[in-house]
DNA sequence: ATGCAAAATGCGATAATGTTACATTTCTTG
DNA sequence: CAAGAAATGTAACATTATCGCATTTTGCAT
């Protein structure tokens, strides 16, 4: 139950990114964030697909539709997303994506808790998934030698299930 | 048993590294690998502390030796090393550090084996946990999803016992 | 409403990290 | 030694990210 991974054959990523915007208006007046039309832009932008993008395929996405930004603006929108944790950062391929978990994860997480991210090297598609359950493991091992840990994240490369299903054949899906 | 973590406070270092450096030399015989001038320099720089080193870091201390490079005969040193599985890449910081778990790993891992690095955030020393018996979880969890997993890092962040120990005072240890 | 302070954004330059293309040197092997 | 392969040198360039300061927008108290 939950955790939700891989978007499925038949997603509706309209829908699917309609309400992650609307999710992220309302987490934003919750906290007292604002989320400026700037930021609001930089989200949809992220949230297209669930692929990752890098910042200046943003920049490059805005000027392609007139909207000439400096990468600053740009990074300065990611920051503020990151920080409230409406996406995540790639770290492994500099690039940014759109957290899906939100929904499940206002609630405040007690423990040290990963996040773990599938990274399909086929399609690029982005799957996360609940690291609840392997974060109390991953303390019990760093625990013994007295390591104290503080926030993780663990990608995984691999092939999701769609692309192995289809024998690895370019997916153009654009979620 | 097993599993190299943080070097102990009494750490020998100097013995620590012309292990390594001797190690490395071996391995790269045994597979038939050309240990050159350059790539031992560079692995013993990057051996030279617990810590992680950036590129443009070894640059600068090969220039302040008199020896000056371009950045690519660092990275192709650096890519060989990788691959040698001799030195890890941390994603996070765009660094790279010495791997210390070379003597154990050579038996060949069969299964998939996630890479698990315990990064200070204090004293910036890196230690590498055996990853083998987090593995099979880590697939467990992951293939409910269909996911076939190829390779993995997992980077934690915290506290190391050392500088929980000293009330993170800023330990300025080498190594 | 008005004015003030803080937050956000614009703008230009620059830093940090990593790569391409091709010439030259060094090594290996017969 | 000769010839091919591997490694390194050299210069330019690409990508990713940040600094410093000016300007605009916003939230809030008066
Ligand atoms: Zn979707
Ligand atoms: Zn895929
Ligand atoms: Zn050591
Ligand atoms: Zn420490």
């Amino acid at each position: 139950m939950s955790s939700s991974l891989f978007p499925t054959f038949d997603h509706d990523h309209k829908l699917c990114s309609q309400n992650l915007m609307t999710y992220a208006e309302g987490h934003c007046k919750h906290l007292g964030l604002r989320f400026t039309h700037l930021r609001r832009d930089v989200l949809s932008e992220v949230a297209a697909s669930h692929k990752a993008v890098g910042a200046y395929q943003i920049l490059d996405r805005f000027a392609s539709q007139g909207k000439k930004l400096a990468p600053i603006s740009v990074y300065r929108s990611l920051d503020f997303l990151l920080d409230a944790g409406l996406i995540h950062r790639l770290e492994s391929t500099n690039s940014y994506f759109a957290c899906q978990r939100n929904f499940e994860k206002d609630s405040p997480c007690c423990s040290f808790e990963p996040l773990v991210f599938l990274i399909c090297e086929n399609c690029e598609t982005i799957g996360e998934i609940d690291g609840q359950t392997l974060g109390p493991l991953i303390e019990q091992f760093v625990d013994q030698s007295g390591f104290a840990p503080k926030r993780s994240q663990l990608e995984i490369k691999g092939v999701c299930s769609l692309c192995q299903a289809s024998g690895h054949q370019e997916l153009e899906k654009t979620c």
